[in-house]
DNA sequence: AGCACGATTAACT
DNA sequence: GTTAATCGTGCTC
């Protein structure tokens, strides 16, 4: 695929919701020995700086955040609850600590080795959780750092169908439940409406 | 001690 | 059909 269709870096380094909301309906891609595993990316959720007390990067910068606290375009990938891998996307200027959580997507291709990874499972349960869109497309720590938008990247994003107003919901975070407000509530979730 | 979750089970309508 | 509760697992601070 030529390199116009790749997300740019410009993309990335912007104010990490208008992040979030601008990439439901692009395309996610994992290089796969060889094979393309992609997806249309449907539920986003953006954490922002340090005083976000939802975001990672509240206790400062460590070895794990320190991807964060780079240059966008990176992948931010780590591992919780002692078995799930959870894919972000670094945005806004090199220095200041923010990322994309990616939470879900529709499969587009790749059908039968996504389907292969998520043996047992029905199609709707898939791609349809942070971890689970890893599992899908072998995504893990290895992936943690790599730079999106180089030409030989083998996880990459590209450009999708924007999503309208009218078939986006916007909520609150999911999973903070021990965070105090505001940003327990603070409405940086998007998830693109089933059509 | 707590965690940006998922699978399973139980108890509902 | 749905929602609520529980727990495994190991890394981070």
């Amino acid at each position: 695929m030529p390199d116009e269709q790749r997300l740019p870096r410009w993309f990335f380094a912007r104010h990490t919701v208008e992040v979030a909301r601008q990439l439901l309906g692009m395309r996610l891609v994992r290089i796969w020995h060889g094979q393309r595993l992609s997806g249309v990316i449907v539920e986003t959720e953006a954490y922002r700086g340090e005083e976000d007390l939802g975001c990672h990067a509240r206790a400062g910068l460590t070895a794990r955040t320190r991807v964060m606290y780079g240059q966008p375009g990176h992948a931010y990938v780590y591992f919780t609850y002692g078995m799930h891998w959870m894919l972000n996307f670094v945005t806004e200027e090199d220095g200041f600590p923010a990322a994309v959580l990616l939470r879900a997507i529709m499969p587009l291709e790749g059908i039968e080795t996504i389907a292969a990874r998520r043996k047992g499972k029905p199609e709707r349960l898939w791609t349809n959780g942070p971890a689970k869109v890893c599992q899908a497309l072998a995504i893990d720590g290895s992936c943690n750092g790599l730079d999106l938008c180089l030409p030989q990247a083998e996880l990459f994003l590209e450009w999708g169908k924007p999503i309208p107003d009218g078939r986006v919901t916007i909520g609150p975070r999911v999973g903070l439940n021990n965070v105090p407000e505001p940003w327990k509530s603070i409405p940086w979730r998007f998830v693109a409406l089933e059509q």
